[in-house]
Formats: C-alpha cells, structure tokens, sequence
RNA sequence: GGAACCAUCGCCAAGUUGGUAAGGCCGCAGCCUGCAAAGCUGCUAUUCGCCGGUUCGAGUCCGGCUGGUUCCUCCA
C-alpha cells in the first residue's frame, strides 16, 4: 500500500507502527444540520480506504467522530428552542442513515465530543501544567502557538505573516494571533456549559479531536495513529492544531499519515450556503440511488476535486448498469474463486494510493471479457461462477454490484405498475409470435413512454427502468 | 497581499523511478435482431494549456507565462 501523505506531499509506503494493524481517525461532521455531497465525498473516501487496507489483510480500527458541542449548534438550539441534545442525536441519525445509503461502513469506533469531556478536559489542564496553553481573565484557554517550535510543520504555513492576520478578529489578551481556543468560558446565564477545573464552559473545536485521539488508540510512543484524515480545508487550522495540541500534551506526534480528501464543486465553484448552490445529501438521495451516488462520487480519485453534475453522473450510471447487465446473465448461480488475476490487478490499483480509475477501468475489462466469453458460450458454468465471484469481490472492496439485477433496475417501480409492464411485454410476445410486428412495436412504444426500455434475449424479452 | 494544487480526445478521467498516451460516456461502421434494445468487434488524441530549457528521448524534470480552483476565517 502506498499513500500519499499530505504533510511531506509525496507518496509514501505505508508501513503501520503496529505489525497488521491500522488506527484511523477521520473527523466526521459537525451535527447541526443535514449532510451534503461534500461530506458524502470524504465519508466515501474513507471508506474506501478501510475496505482497501481491510481486503490487504490489515486489521483496521476506524474512528470517524461527531462534533456535537459547536457554535452552530448553540445557535440552532436558539432559533429552534429545541435541547442540544435533540438537535445533534437527530443530525446524527439522518447522517449515518443517509451513509448507509451510499454503502458507507459504520466506523468502528464513533466518538462524540459530549462524551469526551473528561479526556477533553485532562488534556487542556495537561497543557496548562506544562505551559503550553494559559487562561486569559475572562476564563478562556489559549494555545500558546509561540511555545511549540514545529507549529506550521503540518500545513506548512509560515510564522510570522503578522500583517496578513489582521483580517483575522481575535481577542486581544491572546498572546500571539496565531493561539486559538482550547476552552471557551461562559459567557452568559442561558450559555451552554460544561464545568472544568479552570472554568465552566465547553471546548473548541480542535481540541475535541486530539483528546479523543489520545482516548481511544494507544499508538506507539513515536505516533498515537498511523492515519489521520479528512477534508482539504481542515489541513488548516484545525489538523495544524490538533497535531500541535497532542505533540505538547503528550510528546509524541498525532499521526504517521495525513489524508485530505479534495471538495465536491458545484459547476466549478465550491459548494457552500454563501453562494446558494449546496447541495444535501438527502435531496440528491430523493433523484438518484445510493449505490449509484456511491459509484458516481468515487469514480474521480478522492484528492482531486470533483465537480458534479448530472451529465457526469449519468455516464456513471451508465458504467453501472453494464455491470449489472453482466450479472443478469449470471443468474441462477452459485460463486466460485475469485480470479485470481482479476482480484491482483484491483487490488494493485487500489493500493496505489486508493487508485479508483484504474480499479474501474480493471472491472469494465473484465465486464467485456465476460460478455465476450458469454456471446462465444452462453453456458459456460465455470466462468459464470467464477464471475460471480468477481462482481461479489468487487461489492466487498468497492461496495458495488452487490444488489439482485433485476431490483437494481426496477428501482422506483411499484407493483401494480410492474403487473402492468410484465401484461404489455406478454401482449408483445404473443404479436410478435403471430409475426404482428406492427402491433409488437406499437407496444414497445409504449413501454418506452412509460420510461420503461425492452431487450429481447434467448431467454425471453426482460426490461429496465430506463 | 501570502501560499498550495490543477490544466491529457466533444465530455469524465488514468498515466510514482523520463522511453514514446488506460478505461468510461458520446459518435461512426459492422455482427446479432423481424426491427430495435442489450451484448460483441473495429474506428475515434503523432498528441498531453502556451513558451523556453535539461536529455539520445519529456504528458512526465527545470524556469517563465496564461487559465482554473483552493487555503490563509466556521467549513468535508
């Protein structure tokens, strides 16, 4: 397995500090409203990266965390008058729900903040003790960013651009513009407060991860995780931060490998609410199947940014559907081995840094060899089950294809108008028998008004949602 | 203003030690079909934003330019 590692920028063997083992921790959404395409992306690319290290024989722990203490969160709990609690446990079900649609793994481990606060607050006092953070009058907690000499090692941001941070509103009893917040204070009656030794109050955001890091994995003495992932935009501060946090707290470093997933782009612009063009999961999940979102959203390498649209995710449907059409002609079958080439060069492509085109590319080969195969010999048992073997290897890496043909491509159809499909294609074939072909084309005219589309094969006709 | 990344066929997109351009969508031709659809076969970039340089040889390395995106502030 090779992995690029955002901190060096360059492709690196991964070699874990535990023999066979893998911690990662990827920092997962703040729950104060729906999930868009953006955190599908990073939560798919992740997944990904669990199934690949998984199908090498890696035992993998995977934390994926939630931010439930947040700004937003307060202010959503005042404009709504709903508790914290109501508003991040909804969030957080709606969030692994809609995952579950796209093939999403369920973390093995997924810490919440709420539930974090006494590691949360052992590592702020720890910094405090060392002199690494220090209270400003109001109660607030500062990171000292002067005290830790490789602060900008991650992200690779220069110290002293004084000039450039005006823009940058900070408290004034900050020692240097760079600290950020560890433990903000209560600031009034009606707040939302946690008690701690040096105030009451609740954590900033950075510190969440790093406390929560350092509770659940052990690490090695040299590195708590062997891979620490995330957006592109959290490089910095936030990863800049946490790995700052843990190094002073516990003198080791956070993680061996960085990961940042790039942006989901709404017609060449970044998605976000400023500019009216984000785009919710769920919305997307109304017009297109999960697994296709899925294949869509993980056909562009994960660090490359990807642009979405409807065209292009067509043409992924498309992909899809040949895959599917393979396997109906599979059916009624059992599965063999997997080939043994095939399994090789996916998993070749797939540890080449997460290489998802190639892997794709592997599969439609092995898609066309199939038919080829299959048009020389319909019945030709061993490369059925073999291939089946294939398409079921294919769901377990990539999460694909693992669905009944014949449901994958009647999604969205009830059964009254399945009936009524099934009684115009039986109307069809008697026509076409009495060499009516006239009256057999008129019906499959009408089959395709209803959005429905026909193939005759040797084993009778079969249809599609088109 | 500072920093980073990207720029490959109409569209999407691979291409890590420089060695002579994967795959998919679309399109065209053929096979199959009553006709279609599906499937299969063949064709479809002498060329990788532009200009220089290094080299026997560069999409791949170096420099410059242009264009796009992102980060520097909450953000996947």
């Amino acid at each position: 397995m090779v992995i690029f590692d955002s901190v060096t920028k360059t492709k690196r063997p991964f070699e874990p500090i535990k023999e066979g083992e893998v911690s990662i921790y990827v920092c997962g959404p703040t729950v104060y409203d729906d999930a868009h395409l953006g955190h599908a992306r990073s939560s798919l690319a992740f997944d990904l990266l669990a199934r690949t290290l998984r199908a090498l024989g890696y035992k993998v722990t995977l934390a994926k965390n939630f931010t439930d203490i947040d700004d937003k969160i307060i202010k959503k709990v005042e404009a709504t008058g709903k508790s914290m609690q109501e508003i991040t446990a909804y969030y957080i079900d709606r969030y692994l729900e809609e995952m579950a649609q796209l093939g999403v793994q369920r973390a093995d481990i997924e810490p919440k903040a709420t539930e974090s606060l006494g590691a949360i607050e052992a590592m702020i006092q720890r910094l405090i003790d060392k002199g690494f953070a220090y209270v400003v009058s109001n109660g607030d907690v500062y990171f000292d960013t002067s005290k830790d000499p490789r602060y900008g090692e991650i992200s690779h941001k220069v110290h002293d651009e004084e000039e450039n941070l005006s823009r940058v509103a900070h408290n004034s009893e900050k020692r240097n513009p760079k600290d950020f917040a560890l433990w903000k204070a209560c600031k009034g009656e009606e707040d939302i407060c946690f008690d701690a030794p040096f105030a009451s109050g609740r954590p900033g955001w950075h510190i969440e991860c790093s406390a929560m890091i350092e509770k659940y994995f052990d690490g090695n003495g040299e590195y708590s995780i062997d891979i620490h992932g995330g957006g592109a935009d959290l490089l910095f501060p936030h990863h800049e931060n946490e790995a700052a946090q843990s190094r002073c707290a516990t003198g080791h470093e956070l993680a061996k490998y960085w990961m940042h997933n790039g942006f989901v782009q709404i017609d060449g612009e970044k998605m976000s609410k400023s500019l009216g063009n984000s785009f919710f999961l769920k919305d997307a999940l109304k017009v297109y199947d999960g697994e296709i979102l899925r294949y869509y959203l993980n056909s562009v390498h994960y660090r490359n940014d990807f642009n979405f649209n409807e065209e292009d995710l067509l043409a992924a449907k498309k992909r899809l559907d040949k895959l599917y059409r393979l396997k109906k002609r599979l059916l009624p079958g059992k599965a063999s081995a997997v080939n043994p080439a095939f399994k090789k060069a996916l998993l070749d492509a797939m540890s080449d840094d997460l290489n998802i085109s190639v892997a794709l590319s592997v599969i439609d080969e092995m898609v066309a060899a199939a038919n080829e195969k299959l048009d020389e010999n319909p019945k030709n048992k061993a490369l059925k089950k073999e291939t089946l073997a294939n398409l079921a290897f294919i769901d377990t890496l990539l999460g694909f294809g693992g669905k009944e043909p014949y449901s994958y491509f009647q999604i969205g159809v009830d059964e009254t108008l399945k009936e009524q499909i099934e009684a115009l294609i039986a109307k069809r074939t008697e026509a076409k028998k009495a060499k009516d072909f006239a009256a057999a084309d008129a019906i499959r005219d009408e089959l395709t008004q209803m959005g429905i589309a026909i193939m005759d094969t040797p084993e009778g006709t079969v249809w599609e949602r088109a």
